[in-house]
RNA sequence: GCAGAGAUGGCAGAGUGGUCGAAUGCGCACGACUCGAAAUCGUGUUACGUAGGAAUACGUACGGAGGUUCGAAUCCUCUUCUCUGCGCCA
């Protein structure tokens, strides 16, 4: 959600920019707001007239019924009331408009950066820097469940029967490593200076909806029975929930914390799901950075954030590149966003393994996060980033160190998490 | 899960229908005293919205939602959380 008064006081520039998002059916949204704002300015004040009106005479009935004047009190009664009707009229017109008000306001998209690339959708986004040579071996590299079921490291067929599709049993060395990669970047982290955060898997459906729309939680969230409980999508909901409505102290700022949890998402509507193996899938664990900070540090955390990423695929020898999201791709609260993408050398090409953005202020104003300052009460900046999510990350760590003999090499950061082993061979 | 008590400003804590945005204490800011400090004294110190250049004015908010009333921190209903006791449990 945008500063209102950045409609009041430059509605051009917020016409431009949802033009650059190519979203020119939300124009009209804009002039909408700037009379539904009017609207609602001229029924407060009017509103207010009415109750400080009220709140005089309510102060003389008091003193007339002191004064045992009661004639004299019921007939100023009777003017309040004629005033609580108008009252009445007034709230629900307000309450009308600020919904409505509330609803634009949430849909015209935050002001997008300088640096972000005009274009329609993903396949407009720009690929920014390589990192490692990508390489694609002499031999025949194998659908990536074909690599982990040679060694023994995952059963679908089991988790078909038992849960559905989406889901897997990892197993042995590979369940090990899902473990080992996720405590690797868990210390990795930790070494960058973040605080380790286990949040509840669970939040209410208040947080819900604070933190996405009402499509986004009809298409992924998983919500329990009987209760008013949701199972998380990311960490980042009860991570970014934790701070909902608060005003955080100044000097605690940056907030940088690195969370791990499960994550369930129904992907409603997404074909993605019907794929073999796990590359999109009902249930994955994820280990997340959140960095809550002033509004001048947030673009350069947003540059640190994403090379995080960078350095930990590199470290594990994995090749990656990141891709700058272009405007049209890029979702109404973000700013700016970078994808962390990982080599398949079986694809001959990267695919997405995390995701950095730059939320500004927007979901601060939405959920209410701010900060006290010299200048008073003000906005935080939001960003967030994947660290890394390993079932799908697992699937370009098979694919990379896999060798010809079926074997798959350790990089050596892992090995103290994997008992010290520095490959993984098929069983038999 | 059951029973009882509670939720008020940065903190502690009064207030049970009308000059209550809220006593008092602590904290904090500024000033006086002092060579300087402590102590002491004085002044100030909630947030949000609207109008205004500003001083300020008006409105709203006493966990949250709704209700009763001319008027609600105060009465009623629901709800969330906290504490105490019992029960259950990794």
């Amino acid at each position: 959600m945008i500063d209102i008064n950045l409609i009041r006081n430059d509605l051009e520039a917020v016409k431009e920019n949802i033009r650059k998002k190519f979203q020119d059916r939300k124009l009209s949204l804009v002039d909408e707001v700037i009379e539904l704002d009017k609207k609602k300015r001229a029924l407060q004040s009017e509103g207010d007239s009415l109750r400080a009106q009220r709140n005089a005479l309510s102060r003389q009935i008091g003193e007339l019924m002191k004064q045992k004047k009661t004639e004299e009190a019921n007939a100023v009664k009777a003017t309040v009331t004629a005033n609580n009707a108008r009252l009445e009229v007034i709230g629900k017109e307000q309450e009308e408009i600020e919904t409505q008000l509330k609803k634009d306001m949430m849909s015209i998209p935050n002001i997008i950066a300088p640096e972000v690339p005009i274009g329609k959708d993903d396949s407009e986004n720009v690929e920014r820097e390589r990192f490692l040579e990508p390489k694609v071996p002499a031999f025949e590299v194998p659908y990536h469940t074909d690599i982990l079921e040679r060694l023994s490291g995952i059963d679908i067929d089991s988790a078909r029967r038992t849960s559905g599709q989406g889901f897997y049993y990892l197993t042995g060395d590979i369940a090990r490593l899902h473990s080992a990669v996720l405590a690797y970047a868990r210390d990795f982290m930790i070494g960058k200076g973040f605080t380790y955060c286990i949040p509840p898997f669970m939040i209410r459906s208040e947080v819900v909806s604070g933190v996405m729309s009402f499509e986004e939680m009809d298409g992924m969230m998983y919500k329990i029975e009987g209760e008013d409980l949701y199972l998380i999508g990311t960490s980042e909901h009860s991570m970014i929930g934790r701070f909902m409505n608060t005003i955080v102290d100044e000097k605690s700022l940056p907030l940088t914390l690195t969370s791990y949890s499960p994550c369930f998402r129904k992907e409603k509507g997404s074909h993605g799901i019907e794929e073999r193996g796990i590359y999109r899938i009902h249930q994955f664990e994820k280990q997340e950075m959140i960095v809550i900070c002033k509004p001048e540090e947030s673009r350069d955390w947003f540059e640190k954030l994403y090379h995080y990423t960078v350095e930990l695929f590199v470290s594990m020898e994995i090749p990656v590149r990141t891709l700058e999201c272009c405007s049209g791709d890029l979702a109404d609260l973000k700013y700016r966003s970078i994808d962390v993408e990982a080599w398949s050398p079986r694809q001959k090409k990267y695919f997405e393994v995390g995701s950095c953005s730059n939320l500004t202020d927007a979901q601060a104003r939405r959920l209410g996060i701010r900060y006290k300052s010299e200048k008073g009460n003000v906005f935080a900046h939001t960003l967030n980033n994947t660290v890394v999510a390993p079932p799908r990350m697992l699937i370009a760590f098979v694919e990379n160190h896999l060798r010809e003999d079926g074997s798959v090499y350790i990089p050596e950061v892992l090995r103290p998490y994997m008992g010290g082993i520095s490959e993984i061979r098929p069983k038999k």
